[in-house]
RNA sequence: GGUGAGAUAGUCAAGUGGCCAACGACGGCAGACUGUAAAUCUGCUCCCUUUGGGUUCCCAGGUUCGACUCCUGGUCUCACCA
């Protein structure tokens, strides 16, 4: 039971320090019931997730699992400053009701992966408001301008010369405070937070906490291209708001290789159980797009339930698999007659005619099914299914 | 403050008076093959119903029959020096 825990914990991370704590936690656990703490903290700005936060949240749960419980932080103090990590600007302010409404926007997306029972959404501006002057500069006592320079973003600054404000120093502190005010036994994040998460340790043990957190960290999600991480502004991502139908099908268009990352990283199937898939397909006895579809179906069923995953699965086989038209399509009324090209661009499934033109010629477009070879075509009155590759459709109302 | 370099389509990046709507790479779209896979191959990738026309290569002027390419001024970016 032990080992098997430990072993879900460890499934996927990129690093984890003090493992050693970890296990005796998970012991205290399964013998003697004990519950302990895992904290993870979050941004207060605008909570669009992806799957790639979600990988976070993941194992959250599996911690839930056995027995802990998070505490989710919510950074609206440290927001005033702005994590300096990657970046190399400051931040905009936000105003606190902006915070509170993220905050909530926060909780219904988490929620359908956390177990709200076992989960504390925590404040830290709610303590650190408290520190005062004097608390503040007691704890910047604790650490060194060398030591705050092995950090590697900070030193790539320096060396470069990029500015590097004063307040940002006091970011690590203040993250790793935090973990002393809510006395956590575990932190996590992603590999990009390694330094902050090992301040938590520090400061625990300068201000004489008791213990010293074991930090895991995970590592970032590959987007849909498998090679970049996904990320909005790459647009490779899978938006945890995303229609069930747009999500499952950007889920089974994911490579092979890389379903097995998502599998790893994403999903709640046991090892075991996903070790058995993958020996089913390298025997041949599965099918890989079997493999996928069971993928794609659980991850849509967590964020739009089961219903919506099955519409979304028999939905996507009706269009692909059967080539068929979807069932949802937009609507648009045109005059009559129209040029194919125009009709094309109206119905916003070209950018330009000249785009659309191009697409005639290649056979790309097709009305009711049937391929369009003229492109010189005028639309009469009528309704028609317009289509431009595999997954452009319009329905046009000719008048 | 001084000196030098540079600003070209979604990104990177050629072109340095006509052969330029502008090489190439990446990305994107489409076709073939498929499992809507991936990989691969092929085509396309400013706009306009096109053997053609229009508007582009930071901005404003100028030289020229003709400028992305030359000149003047401006804006911005970067590097080195102070």
């Amino acid at each position: 039971m032990i080992q098997e825990a430990l072993q879900e914990i460890q499934r996927g991370t990129a690093e984890i320090i003090d493992s050693e704590r970890i296990e005796k936690l998970l012991t205290a656990f399964v013998k003697e019931g004990k519950t302990y703490t895992v904290k993870a903290g979050f941004d207060p700005t605008a909570p669009d997730l992806h799957l790639g936060h979600t990988v976070l949240l993941h194992k959250l749960a599996t911690f839930q699992k056995f027995g802990a419980r998070i505490q989710f932080l919510i950074g609206d103090f440290t927001a005033q400053i702005g994590d300096p990590t990657g970046k190399s600007e400051t931040r905009k302010q936000l105003s606190a009701e902006q915070i509170q409404i993220n905050a909530e926007s926060y909780k219904t997306q988490v929620f359908k992966i956390l177990d709200p029972e076992k989960t504390d959404v925590v404040f830290n501006a709610s303590w650190l408001n408290e520190l005062g002057s004097v608390g503040m500069l007691e704890l910047t006592t604790t650490f060194n301008v060398a030591r705050m320079l092995e950090r590697d973003d900070f030193e790539k600054r320096y060396k470069s010369q990029t500015p590097i404000s004063i307040s940002e120093f006091m970011y690590p502190l203040l993250q790793g405070y935090d973990s002393v005010a809510l006395k956590s036994d575990i932190e996590i994040g992603g590999t990009d937070q390694k330094f902050n998460l090992l301040m938590g340790r520090h400061l625990q043990r300068t201000y004489e906490v008791g213990k010293e957190q074991a930090v895991l960290m995970m590592p970032i999600l590959e987007g849909l291209d498998g090679v970049q991480k996904m990320s909005k502004s790459l647009g490779n991502y899978i938006g945890v708001e995303d229609a069930p139908n747009d999500m499952f099908g950007k889920i089974l268009s994911v490579s092979d290789e890389l379903m097995w990352r998502y599998y790893e990283l994403l999903s709640d199937k046991s090892l075991k159980e996903i070790e058995a898939l993958e020996s089913g397909v390298r025997e041949g006895t599965l099918h890989p797009k079997k493999v996928k579809e069971s993928l794609a179906h659980e991850i849509t069923a967590r964020f739009h339930g089961e219903d919506a995953a099955v519409a979304a699965q028999v939905e996507f086989n009706k269009v692909h698999a059967k080539s068929q038209i979807p069932t949802d399509i937009a609507e648009f009324e045109l005059d009559a007659p129209i040029w194919i090209a125009k009709a094309l661009q109206e119905c916003a499934i070209e950018p330009s005619t000249s785009q659309a033109r191009r697409d005639i010629k290649q056979g790309a477009v097709k009305i009711d099914q049937v391929k369009v070879s003229d492109e010189q075509l005028q639309l009469e009155k009528g309704e028609y299914v317009l289509q431009v590759g595999k997954r452009k459709f319009a329905r046009a109302k000719v008048k």
